[in-house]
DNA sequence: GTCTTTCCCGACCGAAATAGTCGGGAATAT
DNA sequence: ATATTCCCGACTATTTCGGTCGGGAAAGAC
């Protein structure tokens, strides 16, 4: 019913690195210690999100993980479906779950599959950029834009 | 991620039971047979909707269960909200969650609420009537109206 | 009464998913 | 060389899920 904490803490990676200087790559260290996310754990999440080709990696001093592409052009839809495998489903347990066949049972389907569709849309379209600038409403104020 | 099976079970039986003649109550046994649920299992689910007060049920030959109210006064996120106990959350891994500060994680934490509300308003307009009626999607028609 | 039907209800249980940890290996830079 | 940093598979502990089991208690039927 709920988001895992994998995906929580790989939305919060994501973010910060997309907060973070654009040039400069971050340390799994010091992403884990922003995040409060045990930084072996951050490690794997790390390395899914990067196969997924949503982060860059440099190995070696100096190193670390930095976004592959701009904010606006990640969503959180993207990352939860690479960790989670797959996005929300409400209803869908499936192959045996449409066999039952009962008065009711095509509005059911039907019913759960839209709302399904809905929350899947949502996290489809909104992007990490949009996160960013929700958290500090008037930063782009603040750079006169 | 997804709603649990035994919600599910949950939900094909009060839509059964809703299809079915109020006055007469169905036994587990039928009920089970219907919506291709293990029996004892549903036996559980049926008195958490029962306890929830979404069922009424009466004991010994000729007994069974049945609606306590009318289906259009029982939504689905009655039903989600007692079996999985709490309705859908994306954010809110409750205790340590909130407390990693990091530029963005007001505006995760935000935006993650706000798909999540929008599920649960979801889930508790749509209502059992509505799913019946969905399911043929003439019958009034046939009754005349 | 007693017998049958039906719901009531707590305890238990195996499998799978979740939430990590561990230990080393391979690049890269100094 | 050697320190740094990512790479990566294997392992493990805990929790949740999806049930099962076995008896008890009420309500009629006889």
């Amino acid at each position: 019913m709920t988001i895992s904490r994998k995906a929580e803490y790989a939305l919060r990676a994501v973010v910060i690195l997309a907060a973070a200087a654009p040039d400069r790559p971050m340390q799994i260290h010091d992403l884990a210690e922003s995040g409060k996310i045990p930084a072996k754990f951050l490690e794997q999440i790390l390395l899914t999100l990067k196969r997924g080709g949503l982060l860059r990696s440099k190995r070696g001093v100096g190193g670390g993980y930095h976004l592959e592409k701009p904010a606006r052009q990640i969503t959180v839809g993207d990352i939860v479906a690479l960790i989670d495998g797959g996005l929300c489903h409400l209803a869908a347990h499936g192959q045996d779950s449409g066999t039952a066949e009962f008065p009711g049972a095509r509005g059911l389907r039907d019913s759960l599959t839209e709302i399904d569709e809905l929350v899947n849309e949502k996290l489809a379209s909104l992007t990490i950029e949009e996160i960013l600038n929700r958290d500090e409403p008037d930063a782009m104020l603040a750079f006169g834009i």
